[in-house]
RNA sequence: GCCAGAGUAGCUCAGUGGUAGAGCAGAGGACUCAUAAGCCUUUGGUCGGCAGUUCAAAUCUGCCCUCUGGCACCA
């Protein structure tokens, strides 16, 4: 079997409900394997919940549950994010599953076995009255501020992955792979940071402070602390050490945020993945964060949006339009209920869903309810047809550079020119008409729109596949699979098609 | 402090050397198939500031200002 074009979102720390920055990811990333798939990949598409750690020790302990039946608890809200959103992931791995641990133990045992782990001593700083570890960038003007009281020096075992011996590997790695982050500024940061020397990793915490984790198979007075358990995920889940392992790994693409690319994804991964023999994923995808009105998201100022609720108004494929088309990939975005109602009524209602609803009603007043030939060919159908043929391919180019918000409102431009059509050839008008010509023009004009809509429907697919999908259906169309075949202007593709009973695909809201 | 990103119409943004653009919002109009929709016209900007290169700069160079983010063990 030849290689899958494997991609990935970050696994979420199961430390909370999912807001919009979650749901963003997951839309982003399903949006480019639904791209994908229709340019002919075989995609397999992961996504997770990254479950270990002190925060979900403590939470579950706050709540008086066990650890693992509060990650359930979280795990169903976050697939249940997916299938509201309609996320089309092939799996969905979790942490604290068999799969997952293995494979963990397996890489820590190997990187030991080769002498890339050892042990020292860890120190650091406690503040008692704030019960929290310190550290040296805490200190201001070289003293521990008043807030920390006394603070204790403290002094541990622990494990540590050489991580420092490898910095100059990266540098040249990145060096040679100059698309290795996306988008390329982001690159830049990681050389940056990497002018700095690397320490080596601390990978373990001590049982007795941190129980929920996966123990160190070399010693089980130690649990993996953090980075080798959660960024293993991406190799665990796709079978590392079985047959077929190499039918998706090397990742073609991990679409993460902003927060995580340094150090983790672009320093401790490729290290990780380099020292244990195994091929570097080809690209990261980093993406920006929604700030909400103009100021950041966070639980402190309590304006954390949550992406259900708006799913619940306004319906998944118009969340999915939103965020897709307001977000420059890289770049932040604003959010505000007010941009999320505009964007729906205005470009969904108005200027597609509208356009649906008098192509139904039109064809059925004037053509029986049926797709009609096109037997006319004047300056309004060549002017239609010429914006279709011009945009398609653009489209497609924008969907390629992940510049999916001009991909749409390139989209918007056909769509635009299709309601100004209609007003230029007035069909209501010629229905009117006695002449024979004028009848000709209105069934015209009617198989230009259904085709205009075919083909809208078939960019729109990896953005908006629900609502896509039952365009196509109202149109007469068959369902779409593929690209290739389907984005070419041809007016007579849906002749003598049924069209749909009249549909509002978007009713106006109130409010 | 260092590094990066952003700064263009009221709002959201496109535009990398050749007479300032789109959508939304505002104003006016004709129409009526349609979700009071769509269409046409229109108001509105010394393109963050200053200097430079050039026949020509939003676009290139330098300096400065404002906002945002990153700056190693953070889960």
């Amino acid at each position: 079997m030849s290689k899958q074009f494997y991609i990935t979102t970050a696994i979420d720390y199961a430390n909370g409900s999912p807001h919009i920055g979650h749901a963003y990811e997951k839309v982003l990333t399903d949006v480019i394997a639904r791209h994908r798939r229709l340019s002919g990949d075989a995609v397999y598409f992961l996504t997770g919940l990254d479950e270990h750690g002190q925060k979900v020790q403590m939470t579950a302990n706050k709540e008086g549950i066990a650890p693992q039946e509060y990650c359930d608890a979280i795990a169903e809200k976050f697939q249940g994010l997916c299938s509201t959103l309609n996320i089309s992931n092939d799996d969905f791995i979790r942490t604290t599953q068999a799969r997952h641990k293995d494979v963990v133990r397996q890489i820590l045992q190997d990187l030991f076995d080769k002498g890339e782990i050892y042990r020292a001593d860890y120190k650091g700083f406690y503040s008692k009255r704030q019960e929290q570890f310190l550290q040296e960038k805490d200190k201001v003007d070289g003293e521990w501020p008043e807030i920390f009281g006394e603070v204790e020096e403290f002094s541990e075992p622990a494990y540590f992955f050489k991580l420092s011996q490898y910095q100059d590997w990266l540098i040249d790695f990145l060096k040679t792979n100059e698309d290795f982050v996306f988008p390329r500024f982001r690159q830049k940061q990681v050389l940056e940071f990497l002018k700095e020397p690397l320490n080596d990793l601390c990978i373990s915490r001590p049982k007795e402070r941190l129980e929920w984790g996966i123990p160190l198979p070399f010693d089980e007075d130690f649990v993996c602390y953090v980075w080798f358990d959660a960024l293993t995920n991406y190799i665990s889940a796709v079978g590392y050490g079985q047959d077929g392992f190499a039918e998706k790994w090397p990742a073609n693409f991990h679409v993460i945020g902003k927060d995580i690319l340094v150090p983790p994804h672009a320093v401790y991964w490729p290290i990780m993945l380099h020292a244990a023999g195994i091929p570097i994923p080809k690209q990261l995808l980093v993406h920006g964060w929604w700030n909400i009105s103009g100021e950041k998201m966070s639980k402190t100022l309590g304006n954390v949006v949550d992406p259900i609720q708006l799913a619940d108004q306004v319906g998944p494929d118009a969340v999915r339009y939103f965020f897709i088309r307001e977000m420059n990939v890289g770049q932040d975005s604003d959010f505000s209920a007010d941009l999320l109602l505009t964007r729906y009524k205005t470009d969904l209602g108005n200027d597609l869903g509208n356009l649906v609803s008098r192509q139904l009603n039109m064809g059925g007043r004037y053509a029986d309810g049926k797709v009609p030939a096109a037997t006319i060919d004047e300056e309004p159908e060549q002017e239609l047809k010429k914006v279709w043929d011009e945009n398609t391919a653009t489209v497609i180019e924008q969907y390629e550079g992940f510049q999916f918000h001009r991909g749409l409102d390139t989209a918007w431009v056909c769509i635009r020119a299709c309601n100004r059509y209609l007003e230029v050839r007035q069909p209501w008008k010629l229905a009117k008409s006695e002449d024979a010509t004028d009848k000709e023009r209105v069934l015209t004009s009617l198989a230009y729109v259904a085709e205009s809509l075919r083909l809208a429907a078939t960019l729109l697919t990896p953005v908006m596949p629900t609502i896509s999908a039952q365009i196509l259906e109202l149109v007469g169309a068959d369902s779409v699979t593929a690209y290739e075949g389907n984005l070419t202007f041809n007016v007579g593709t849906l002749e003598g098609r049924s069209l749909g009973e009249k549909t509002i695909l978007f009713p106006r809201i109130e409010g």
